[in-house]
RNA sequence: AGGAGCGUAGCUCAAUUUGGCAGAGCAGCUGAUUCCAAAUCAGCAGGUUGGGGGUUCGAGUCCCUCCGCUCCUGCCA
């Protein structure tokens, strides 16, 4: 089973992007064969910088390396390296309707708040359903909210079968169960919102990000709910579950303030992800090496687009001179 | 390519009419307070007013020019 992912770079990755997509993406590789990509080519809708996109994209495969990606069971690659996708986006585009972009919630997101979006944004759909169809993924695991994006792809796959002949794989959505990963202000962790605590920050940073986690005016007395709170949510993704029980009973006690609990988290941090800041000093110090792993990832991954878009373009009538 | 509008702090905008010290709110940072936060209070920082040129004692403001963005018209693979 070929499972698919894109990580899109836009910032630096926080604990929502770990628990929200890359936890199951490191999970996943002993089971599938992961095609994972760096999405560059759809960072470029909203970062405007180059040295920027660079570095983004640099610190992504770092980041995933640090926490264990393992280059042999995995293909991590840059889409850029694989620039058949753009191709078969726009080939997509010529036989989808209008009408099926004008629905995606991004677009209407954009929409909503009266941003002016670039063409970039309005496509993005058709970019997505390329990376997908173009590997003849199986299995794409998503979290809910890309779930639209997966069912554009299916009917983008059917709109060219049946306009042509069938060539694309239906892919299927994995839901995963993502939990929703609290920022410092108690909205979804979101680098738009700037509530984030980085992966692998630097450990004053992160204690005081931590410190200033809003929690609600409780004295420490009283009991206090767990379940609105936002470091019992975070406690509760980095904790084991003895140490999780035993911190709702605290709550429900009354007794323990929120500082104590703020204390532990921290610790906590350091324990998961404060511990590889050696690591990814290891692997930023080897850009060679990662360079290597994107690159012959990406070789690997061109192979597989380059023998479907010649299916491609044979089924709708595009004519290439041979390589 | 033509017409119209716009461009001022990270964001939203004011000051343009009548040329006269570039400002506010939000966000940010520091401190007080707090179990930690929030709120509140005190303070700090934030700018080539899109670029260049001109007029003027003095230009964000007036003139010229270039750039960018938005809408419309035209043309086009």
């Amino acid at each position: 089973m070929r499972a698919l992912s894109g990580i899109k770079p836009t910032g630096p990755l926080h604990l929502g992007n770990y628990f929200g997509a890359m936890k199951q993406h490191l999970e996943l590789q002993a089971a599938h064969e992961g095609f994972y990509f760096i999405a560059n080519y759809h960072s470029l809708t909203t970062v405007k910088d180059a040295d920027y996109l660079r570095q983004l994209t640099r610190d992504v495969a770092i980041d995933y390396l640090t926490m264990g990606l393992d280059p042999q069971r995995v293909h991590l690659f840059r889409q850029s390296d694989v620039p058949e996708v753009t191709e078969l986006t726009w080939i997509l585009a010529t036989v989808t309707g209008k009408g099926l972009l004008d629905r995606a919630t991004t677009y209407k997101d954009f929409v909503a708040k009266e941003i002016v979006p670039n063409m970039g944004v309005y496509c993005y759909p058709l970019l997505m359903a390329a990376d997908i169809l173009i590997y003849r993924s199986d299995v794409v695991p998503v979290g809910k909210d890309q779930l639209q994006h997966i069912e554009f792809t299916q009917d983008m796959a059917g709109f060219f079968n049946q306009t042509f002949r069938p060539v694309f794989k239906r892919p299927e959505a994995r839901l995963n169960n993502a939990p929703v990963v609290p920022g410092i202000d108690g909205q979804k962790m979101s680098k738009s919102y700037g509530n984030t605590i980085e992966l692998i920050g630097d450990a004053k940073a992160v204690k005081k990000k931590i410190m200033s986690i809003k929690t609600d005016s409780t004295p420490v007395e009283d009991p206090k709910n767990p379940e609105t709170c936002s470091v019992f949510a975070l406690l509760k993704l980095l904790a084991e579950p003895e140490e999780i029980a035993e911190w709702e009973q605290r709550y429900r006690k009354g007794g323990t303030g929120y500082g104590t609990a703020k204390q532990r988290l921290f610790e906590l941090y350091e324990q998961h992800f404060g511990c590889r800041r050696a690591t990814r000093a290891q692997w930023a110090a080897r850009p060679d090496d990662v360079e290597d792993i994107l690159r012959s990832a990406g070789r690997r991954a061109r192979a597989v687009a380059q023998e479907l878009m010649a299916e491609v373009r044979d089924a709708c009538g595009i004519v290439r001179a041979t390589e």
